[in-house]
DNA sequence: GGATGTGAAGTAGTTCACAGCC
DNA sequence: GGCTGTGAACTACTTCACATCC
């Protein structure tokens, strides 16, 4: 395992998944050549309250000018630095199915760090081939030394591929199996279900009228509360 | 717009999060021949507290069973209610790249009362090319009556994309693009960004160890505490 | 002036602990 | 006895409101 940061606090979970929404933000002023951005603007364009800009800003120290915002390249630099941009590390995708082929092609995903290091699974036709570059290995061989796995395997066989990877040394997965794994302490899962996100917003838009015609759901650390305001700040300047 | 449920209470984001998760449970019990589950199984099975369990499943009703806890065909029902699974309606995907492609054909998707109703795209090679059985349409032409819109498009796009949807009637958006996007009031989003999600991991593979190890992240309503109790409680007993 | 950064207040969600019921 | 359902306590996060600083 990587050695951890030094003295940085412990950043809250909605803060930590708002900081990469705020860095493209950042991002894409800079390439547009503006040099500073304030809370309200990025709040906007983050669908979040600027005083929620500024708590999570400020968790990574104080270097807003007062009285002109965010420098958007120290914006970058900050946040790229608490999120451990400067660390290259290693993936490996397990399952090439449609969406593990779909995933290791896309350019949306392996950014900021991530190297795709190993594709496996344990289907003999699909062994062999190649996929992004990467030779599809056995799922049954040794595993290459990685930080993350990206399980795209189906359900039934989430738990006995994360034991094995867990045992090759993984610590941290994206699991895009709509399955709960157990894994020991240490180790670190997050999930993707397509299914369940449709239920949910399904849910809402069974349910969720309220007086002024329903809510904007979260995601990201985008709450309902705070995304409805800026979206009706939006509809209200046109 | 459907016409919304009675008189149901409005239940928190997490807890509709957590339900999907108990229901599969629930039918997973149901065909292994399980009569009943109690809030400790149930909670272990889907990484939470046996409280945050009951706290879910008393929003939808006193329907446990004290002394033996929850029937699994009833567990079921109820929640199917609560999430409107009773009721059709339609997807269309729009941008069938890699992603878009992979979704519609992928058997963890389409569930529950979703019909893939349309699949759309802008680029003239792939305009009438068949995809999940449905003739792929141009973008402009008008978009078939749906109920939720999953948007695979590229990020430069996406808001474009959905101010078109919403004139077109669409309310609900999955959206898979790295852009937050903006709505007029009673449209509901929610984001899937695979590349935030890696961030989120490797933040916490880089800063998380804390004395005994590190945690487990949260997702779909799986805390951090509530996981990693449970974890441990898996791995004690080994 | 105009924006940040932050105590204080407010709100939401989780966990404790136990009364109530099967 | 055992497990649900829930008031009360607690914890986490957001929002308000304003002192602070460029």
């Amino acid at each position: 395992m990587a050695n951890p940061r030094p003295n940085k606090r412990q950043l809250s979970e909605p803060t930590i998944s708002r900081l990469p929404v705020y860095q493209r933000i950042a991002e894409s002023w800079e390439s547009r050549g503006r040099v500073a951005i304030d809370s309200s603007q990025l709040g906007e364009l983050a669908g979040v309250t600027p005083t929620t800009v500024r708590r999570d800003l400020a968790a990574l120290g104080s270097f807003g000018l007062r009285g002109s915002g965010y420098d958007v390249s120290t914006l970058r630099e900050r946040i790229a630095d608490a999120l451990g941009h400067d660390r290259e590390y290693g993936v490996v995708v397990v399952g090439i199915g449609n969406l593990g082929r779909a995933l290791v092609n896309s350019s949306n995903f392996l950014t900021r760090g991530a190297n795709l290091v190993g594709v496996y699974d344990k289907d003999p036709s699909v062994i062999g081939t190649e996929v992004a570059g990467l030779l599809v290995q056995d799922l049954a061989s040794p595993i290459v030394s990685a930080t993350v796995a990206v399980l795209c395997v189906p359900p039934a066989e989430a738990q006995a591929v994360a034991d094995r990877l867990v045992e090759q040394g993984i610590r941290a997965f994206l699991n895009f199996a709509p399955q709960v794994i157990a894994l020991p302490p240490g180790c670190a899962v997050h999930y993707v279900d397509f299914s369940i996100e449709l239920q949910i917003l399904m849910y809402h838009v069974n349910n969720g009228t309220g007086p002024l015609g329903g809510g904007v759901l979260h995601s990201l650390g985008i709450t309902a509360n705070s995304a409805r305001r800026n979206i009706q700040r939006n509809f209200e300047k046109s």
